[in-house]
DNA sequence: CAAATATGACTGTTGAGTAAGTTACCACGA
DNA sequence: TCGTGGTAACTTACTCAACAGTCATATTTG
């Protein structure tokens, strides 16, 4: 059969690759593991479906490299900034800002890791795992620690703060992507009054 | 063929309705529209997957029929407790306790309207805007009240902390869902202690 | 026996994954 | 500087399984 499209376009394997887990994160960020159909990420990427089996071998294995290269990203900078020396509000503030200003330019990431149609079992489930930990973990220290302040210690409490804290992230993240004008700087701003709001609202 | 097993079993439709529904939206809730299996379903319900055919015609049918039934349970419940008398962080806490209330056996109801997979055309997306804006527009007005007390007027302020609000209450509600043991009385009653923990923790 | 409740066994489509090949690039020898 | 062969990049056209949805038929109840 005549394949006049074939033969290569010039470009490595590397830079390919890049391209394609750029389109598929947002694919796979916005609509969910189940949903996403792979020859749409072809298209998204200007190339043909086997390209990408090539590449990453099965669905699963695309959507695992997209989670690898983000979890890097996000939980790298979580840890960074919990190396530094603040404690309580102070460190979540600092915290909102390293990941406002990393993932400026590609917001939907952080959506990658609250996929309730990813498989939840095999390599995909352990990475999942393994970098909600890395993040949870590092959370549940400044929450702790948090907490502490006003005498809470409860195993409990703390869990359940933790949860509010990564959900209170989460929304911050979503509204982002509906409001893409705003800066990461906006964000961090924002953030400030929002939580000025809550202090002062309470009497 | 010889269908040994078909004739009914005396129950009537309306009940069976009720059941079907009641399997259907905690599969629904967990996995996702678009991952859920209709045979599943039947399955854990006792029957057979053509009387879910039936009854709903399909499986956006299904899914409508759930989220309605979710919808007034949860919009009925916020619209109930925005006609009190209360304002600004206590609303928001009446609130809260409001929805642990309803929500004490069928905790993952709320996570209905959270479904990146569902269609975003058609009926079941009309639903799914017609509740979350019931319940968003009050939550809106609720947080625009509360952050008027600190001066903040802002739209996009107020749109953000909406965003944040609805956050916090979805993950408090997953962390139940992880949670069984606890009642909604020590829902509420954490919550408390968590809002105390803010306030007190930013000296 | 009429209507309601129920099912086994089918169809059709969608989409993951693959087989088999085509085309461009590049290092090397003459 | 011009073939030439090896390899990396790339595609068309398929297979196959899962699952939404349907059809024809069976059983019970009033």
């Amino acid at each position: 059969m005549a394949q006049s499209n074939a033969g290569t376009k010039g470009v490595p394997r590397f830079e390919r690759e890049s391209q394609i887990l750029t389109v598929a994160s947002e694919v796979f960020a916005t609509e969910g593991f189940a949903t996403t159909n792979i020859q749409a990420i072809a298209e998204g990427a200007g190339i043909s479906k086997p390209l990408i089996y090539n590449y990453f071998g099965s669905k699963e294995g695309l959507f695992l490299a997209c989670l690898e290269r983000a979890g890097e990203i996000v939980a790298g900078e979580i840890e960074r900034i919990a190396n530094e020396d603040s404690v309580g509000i102070e460190r979540g503030m600092r915290t909102l800002d390293g990941m406002f200003h990393v993932l400026e330019d590609q917001r939907h990431l952080w959506r990658l890791f609250y996929d309730r149609t990813a498989p939840t079992t095999g390599p995909v489930a352990a990475a999942v795992n393994h970098y909600t930990e890395r993040i949870t973990k590092l959370a549940d220290e400044g929450v702790a620690e948090l907490m502490a302040l006003s005498g809470v210690t409860d195993r409990l409490d703390v869990s359940a703060m933790t949860a509010v804290w990564m959900g209170i992230v989460d929304s911050l993240m979503r509204w982002w992507v509906e409001h893409p004008d705003e800066s990461a700087a906006a964000m961090t701003e924002r953030s400030g009054r929002l939580l000025a709001a809550i202090l002062g609202g309470v009497q």
